[in-house]
Parts: structure tokens; sequence; C-alpha cells
DNA sequence: TCATCAGTCAACAATTTGGTTAAATGAAAT
DNA sequence: ATTTCATTTAACCAAATTGTTGACTGATGA
């Protein structure tokens, strides 16, 4: 997740993908848009690489460069765990029960051994 | 959008803005369950809070965090934009029509007709 | 044989990150 | 006036990030 996160963190980078996205693309088509030297955007492919975001296929001299989406899926679906903050106006009551449930939890300073919620 | 990403690359401002899910917290007690110093955590706090993640209350001493999820929002919405390729089946073919756009878009460049599928 | 071309690798520098410890802040309680 | 407590700030350090330039690779094709 760190690496998926990180890979995500440059606007360089989040460019390449959403060209990625209109089909492959070789590392110096990837670089192009980019002001910066071709080994420079090189690296940000490797990191995109690394990160499991994208997948290369080597024909003759180019490297050809695809999406691989799985762990974009995985970073959504952790985001997504948030989503009843941002939802509905049922959500923002849902979110109020939570914030009193947490001060509840605040307010008994000696914990009661007659309850366990979870596991 | 940089520095959101960034915040959630790591695993321990991750699992600070869980515990926020769950209601407000102090900076000691999102630091508690992490093996750093108070100092390293309030720098954690502070990235999140950069980020916009997290809005801070002050309540005398101790200065309460609480979950701001627009950014969170933003975040999961840049994502969206993937999610034709790892959701349905109908989408894998939508896939596949712009990859062979792209192939397209490769054989006006380089007029070779043959590309044997090799390997 | 030798230049070419796509891309990587190596070495370097500046900046950022993520952690440490120790000192500072500032209002409340004593 | 002094202590206390939650938190920040400062000074420092090692490692990672992001960029540069220049040399290297390796199959092609003139």
């Amino acid at each position: 997740m760190d690496t998926i996160f990180h890979a995500l963190s440059d606007e360089t980078r989040r460019q390449m993908l959403h060209d990625l996205a209109d089909g492959e693309r070789s590392v110096t088509e990837l670089a192009a848009p980019h002001d910066m030297s071709l080994a420079a955007a090189s690296k940000h492919i490797k990191v995109l690489e690394k990160a499991g975001l994208i997948r290369r296929e080597i024909r003759w001299r180019t490297h050809i460069c695809h999406l691989e989406a799985a762990p974009l899926k995985r970073a959504h679906d952790e985001l997504a765990f948030y989503e009843r903050f941002w939802t509905s106006r049922l959500d923002v009551l849902e979110r109020l029960l939570a914030e009193e449930d947490a001060q509840q939890r605040k307010d008994k300073d000696n914990p009661n051994p007659s309850h366990g919620d979870d596991r």
C-alpha cells in the first residue's frame, strides 16, 4: 500500500497512468509531455512498475507499458472505507453516532469487564 | 493531490486516519499504538493536517483531531477514473477496444503491416 | 564495420522524509 | 510562584526522492 500511494503522490506519474488508460505507450511516449530528461521519466516509470501499477512488455528496442489496474482497485477500496463520511445526509447521522460512541468510550475511564463487543 | 496521496503513503498515517473514523482522538491517543516518540507522531499528524485530512480543535492542553473526509473523496474520485479497468466483463471489452485503438494509432506511426503476436 | 536508436545505469547533488532527544510553551492546579 | 501536562519546536541524522549528465547496451541496417 505504501508503494501504491507513494507512486500516486506525484503529478508526473499520475499523468502517465492517465495516458496509459488510453492504451499502451512506450517509455518515450510516456516521457514526451513532461519537461524532464528521459532518464528521469524512466525512473518515474520504474516507480510505477514497482508499485505494480504498470506492466512492461519489451518489444525489440521499445518498452511498451500497460496499465495494471489491480493495485488501483486496492487503493480505491481502501478509500471506500471512508465513504460514509462524505456521502449522504443519512451518513452524517451515522458519523455523529460514531462520535457519540467515542465520547462514551472516553467517559468511562474504568473498563467495565461485563462487556466486550468485538471479535 | 500530491500532498493527499503522499499523506496516505505511510502506514502510520493511514492507521491514524482509520482510528479517527471511530471518532475524535487527541494527539497522544493517536500516537499511542505506534512505536515512536510523541514528537514523531506529531509530525505525522501535521502531514495529515497539511493535506487537509484532519481538522484540529484545541481544547485547553489537548489537541482534538477530527477526520476531514473531503480530500479522501477527491482521491477516491481520482481513482474511480480507472474503475472500468477492474470492474465488469463488459469493461474488459471496453479495455480491449481501447488497446485496439492504440494499436491502430501505432500502426499509423509505424507502417509495418505485419505485427506478429510472438513470445 | 559502424552509426543509430530506445532505454537503462552510474555517479552526483539538492531536497524531503522520518526518526531521535532535549528544550520550550502556556494555562491549570497547587 | 512553581509544578504539571499535552504538545510543539529545534537541532540533528540517515535514508529516500527527484532531478541532472554522460556512458553503456544491443539488435538493426546502411
